[in-house]
DNA sequence: CACATTTTAATACCAAGTACTAATTCAGTA
DNA sequence: TACTGAATTAGTACTTGGTATTAAAATGTG
């Protein structure tokens, strides 16, 4: 009989902290089938697979087809997603109001602060979307981010027209979050055929 | 012998005429099986594999690796994408370029014209960029969006510091085209710690 | 030592294919 | 009408990356 501890690099490894390993793995690699992580961790595909029933991690075509299907969620959610954060009121020439929640993909990953211009694409696409016509298209903007947004936070994002003329409309908009205004700018848009 | 048109919906469809309706079905619905797929046209399995050969469609297995991989990859280049839009040149605490090429996710389904939000969160990135200091944030901004920007088009971003105290500074950004302006911004730019 | 835990092994089976060969059906035409 | 070529269907062997199950071996521990 061979020892067993020499094969590979190191002496094979507890269960736990193989276990612990493995999901590290996964994450990092998520496309490794079982028969590479057995010879990897230098133990038998069976292993593998116990510990993969344990810790309740799915096969490998199984682990593939979620993240395609979150792939395919989000590419047909940012089509839908024609005004950055969630409408809940909109009065055509009047005034609207936008939901955002500040998720990782908003945050820088240094300080968990949202990047300014993910407030500012809430503003401003809410802005365009209160003007009636068939065409609009922001012209300039006076901004100003009040205090920073952290994870997690939802801000909510109040237009208001404050201004027509023929081919020009005025929109504020002020953005809170919990009450505390955190952002707020004025929106000079551009717009024309009115009635789209 | 029986007659073949009536089993399904319709009459069988031409060869071309199928496959052209596979690949739409497959844009659509991209985790059909080839049995799926032969069902719903009423043709054995054999024809749809042909089908696919000739179009070079991979199985279902490969589709969804792929999609996933996308996946996979736009998570990475996402933390990656510290700022928009690709920096060619950076002069810390004085100037910097970065260049943007408009593709499908940033202009509007109707017209084809860019998002504001887009040109601004390019400037916005590279104004944070230029800045050196270990937590920098947007504090105001006044912007114009000087002409609209199509489909396809190069933005190029050039990044001016103008101004310096000591908790803020100013930067300047113009974008052009191919030489013509389209967006400009002074952004005031709030730092601390210097030395990042 | 005896017993439990952990690891391997072995076998049957599955989905969704590829690769290849061969038979059948159909459509148009000489 | 018989023949030909394209299109379709059938059938078999083999592949990947597994599941499910049963059982034997190795290892650890009181």
């Amino acid at each position: 009989m061979v020892l067993k501890g020499g094969d590979d690099t190191a002496v094979r490894l507890p269960k736990k902290e193989r276990q612990k390993q493995l999901q590290l793995f996964l994450e990092a690699e998520p496309f490794l089938t079982d028969e590479e992580m057995a010879r990897r961790f230098g133990v038998s595909i069976q292993t593998i697979r116990l510990d993969r029933m344990e810790l309740g991690i799915p096969e490998l075509r199984g682990r593939i087809k979620q993240m395609a299907q979150k792939n395919l969620d989000r590419v047909r959610s940012l089509s839908l997603e024609e005004v950055i954060g969630q409408v809940v009121e909109l009065n055509l020439d009047h005034s609207g109001i936008s939901v955002l929640e500040i998720r990782e993909e908003h945050v820088f990953a240094r300080n968990q602060i949202a990047r300014g211009h993910h407030l500012f694409a809430q503003a401003n696409s809410l802005a365009v979307a209160v003007v009636d016509a068939e065409l609009v298209l922001t012209a300039t903007a006076s901004i100003r981010f009040v205090r920073p947004v952290r994870l997690g936070e939802k801000c909510v994002a109040k237009a208001l027209v404050t201004r027509q003329t023929p081919h020009r409309t005025q929109v504020d908009v002020q953005t809170v979050v919990e009450n505390e205004t955190v952002f707020q700018g004025v929106f000079d848009v551009y717009r024309s055929k009115e009635d789209k």
